[in-house]
RNA sequence: GCGGGCGUCGCCAAGUGGUUAAGGCAGCGGCUUGUGGCGCCGCUAUUCGGGGGUUCGAAUCCCCUCGCUCGCCCCA
C-alpha cells in the first residue's frame, strides 16, 4: 500500500457526518449567544513554555502527551492540548485589567498524543467556556447550568453531574498534610500507581479506579472536613442553588481534576453510554491560574465539552440534512445557458437548487433527481428553450402523477407564486 | 507506554492449504440517446493490509511489520 493515509488518531469528517457536527455546533453557539458568552479564538500553536507553566509540568497531559517540536528558529512550540492556558495568555497579553469581567467561549481542535480508543483521538475537538473575573458562587452555578443546558438542548439524556470542592490553597494544604499522614500509615495497602503518586500528586490518589484502593480510601480523611467556614459556605450555597434550579447532581468527594490549577469547585458530566471514556464535560474553578501565569490575580471558572463524545451522544435527528428543493434537468446548448441563470434566481428565494451539470440524457438526470429526493424539478431542453420557457413540477417520491406547469423564462411573478405555494409553504422558518 | 480482538472491492461480507476469490449494498453502462419507481441484463479484487518463510501449491500455516479496534494509564 503506497497510498497516503491519515495520521493515527486523526479522522476525516465526511459530508454526511458533518451535517450532524454542524447542527450540534449551531445549537451550542445559539445557547452561548443567549447567555451572552462571547467567542475568542487563539492560535492552535503556542510556545511550549505556556503549557508547561499553565497546565503543570507534572501532569500527564504535558509530560507525555504533547505534540512538541522545534520550529525553524529553534523555538520549542506545541500544539495546544487544551484551551484554558491559551485564553489566559491572550487575556493577560491584551490587558485583562481594562476588561476584568469576561464570559468567553472557543471551539476547535486540540491535540494529545495518546493511544486512540472509543471517544478518544489525538486530534479532537472541544468547546471551552471560561468566565473570567467572576468570583461569586453564583458564577459557578451559572457555568454548571450553562453546560447542563447545552447538553439538554442537544437532547442528550442519561447524564450525571458530579460535583466536588477542592477548597482554597490553605484548605487544600491543610488537607494534604493530614492526607499524607494517613497515606504513610496505609501506604502498603495501596496499589502501585497510587503509591507512586504519593510523591508526585497525592490528591490524584483520591481519583483512583483501583477497587481495592477505593475501599481503603473510604476511611481516609475527607477534604470537606478541612474547608474553612468561608469555603464551606461557598460550597453549600452552590448546592442549594443547584437544587433550586432542579439540576440533579451527585457529590463525589473523590472527584479531582487532572490539571494543577483548579481551586474550589470541580465538576464533571458523564454518560454511561460512552464506554470507558465516559466524561463528556469537565470543568472547575481556577483562581490561581492567571496570577500564576503573570497576570493580576483574577478568579475564573470554566469547562470543556468534548465534541466527539457529544456527537456520539446526540440523537440521529441531528444528522438529517436539508433536502434539495429543486433539481434542474437541462440539456442542449441554449437550454443549459438559461438553466444556469434560473438556478441563481431560485437560490435567491433561499431554495436549495441543484443544477445538473452532467449533460447526460433526460432519463439519467431524472434518476439523479429522484435519488436526491428532490422536492421538485425543473425541466428545460431544446424544445422549452426554443419557446423561452421551462417546465416545473412537484416531484413526490412515490412516483405518483404530478401536475406540471409551464412558465415563461421572464415570468418571475408566476415562478415566485409557484415557489411560494409549493415549496416555501412547507419550510420551517 | 502496556494488554486483548481484528485486517478479503467504496461499504457489509463468504471462503480456514488445491487452483475461475461467492453473495449483498453502493457505483457505472444498457433495456428506455425527452422523462422518475420497480424489474431485467452487463461491468467493477490477476488478488486477500505489507514483507519474508513453509509447501508441488497459501487469503487460508509460521515469523516480522503496519494499521484498525477495545481496555489500562490519563482525559474531553
Amino acid at each position: 500500500m503506497n497510498n497516503f493515509k491519515n495520521l493515527r488518531g486523526t479522522v476525516d469528517l465526511l459530508p454526511d457526518q458533518l451535517i450532524k457536527w454542524q447542527n450540534v455546533e449551531k445549537i451550542i453557539v445559539e445557547q452561548l449567544l443567549r447567555s451572552s458568552v462571547k467567542e475568542i479564538r487563539t492560535p492552535i500553536l503556542e510556545m511550549t513554555e505556556l503549557f508547561l507553566r499553565g497546565i503543570g509540568e507534572g501532569t500527564d497531559v504535558v509530560s507525555k502527551e504533547m505534540y512538541t517540536f522545534l520550529d525553524r528558529g529553534d523555538r520549542s512550540c506545541s500544539l495546544r492540548p487544551e484551551g484554558t492556558a491559551s485564553v489566559a495568555r491572550a487575556l493577560i497579553q491584551n490587558g485583562i485589567s481594562t476588561k476584568p469581567f469576561q464570559k468567553l467561549w472557543y471551539m476547535g481542535p486540540m491535540f494529545r498524543y495518546e493511544r486512540p480508543q472509543a471517544g478518544r483521538q489525538r486530534q479532537f475537538h472541544q468547546l471551552g467556556v471560561e468566565f473570567v473575573g467572576y468570583e461569586s458562587f453564583r458564577s459557578d452555578v451559572e457555568i454548571i447550568t450553562l453546560a447542563w443546558d447545552i447538553l439538554e438542548k442537544l437532547g442528550i439524556k442519561e447524564l450525571n453531574l458530579e460535583i466536588n470542592t477542592l477548597g482554597d490553597n490553605t484548605d487544600r494544604s491543610n488537607f494534604q498534610k493530614a492526607f499524607l499522614k494517613w497515606l504513610e500509615v496505609n501506604k502498603n495497602s495501596l496499589d502501585l500507581d497510587s503509591q507512586k503518586r504519593i510523591e508526585k500528586n497525592p490528591l490524584r490518589i483520591l481519583d483512583t479506579k483501583n477497587v481495592q484502593t477505593k475501599k481503603i480510601l473510604e476511611d481516609a480523611p475527607r477534604l470537606v472536613d478541612f474547608l474553612s467556614d468561608k469555603s464551606l459556605k461557598r460550597y453549600l450555597n452552590i448546592k442549594e442553588q443547584l437544587k433550586l434550579l432542579k439540576i440533579p447532581y451527585v457529590e463525589n468527594f473523590h472527584l479531582v481534576r487532572g490539571l494543577d490549577y483548579y481551586t474550589h469547585t470541580a465538576f464533571e458530566i458523564t454518560s454511561g453510554s460512552l464506554g470507558s471514556q465516559a466524561t463528556v464535560c469537565g470543568g472547575g474553578r481556577y483562581d490561581n491560574l492567571i496570577s500564576l501565569m503573570g497576570g493580576t490575580e483574577t478568579p475564573a471558572i470554566g469547562f470543556a465539552i468534548g465534541l466527539e463524545r457529544l456527537i456520539i451522544l446526540s440523537g440521529n435527528k441531528l444528522g438529517e440534512s436539508r433536502e434539495t428543493d429543486i433539481y434542474i434537468v437541462n440539456k442542449g446548448i441554449h437550454a443549459e445557458k438559461l438553466a444556469m441563470d434560473l438556478s441563481r434566481k431560485l437560490r435567491n428565494y433561499d431554495l436549495i437548487a441543484e443544477l445538473d451539470l452532467s449533460g447526460a440524457s433526460f432519463s439519467k438526470q431524472f434518476k439523479k433527481a429522484n435519488k436526491l429526493k428532490s422536492k421538485s424539478i425543473i425541466v428545460i431542453g431544446d424544445d422549452e428553450a426554443f419557446k423561452n420557457q421551462f417546465i416545473i413540477r412537484l416531484f413526490n417520491n412515490d412516483n405518483s402523477e404530478n401536475k406540471e406547469e409551464t412558465i415563461s423564462i421572464e415570468d418571475n411573478i408566476k415562478l415566485e407564486k409557484w415557489v411560494k405555494s409549493n415549496l416555501l409553504l412547507h419550510k420551517n422558518l
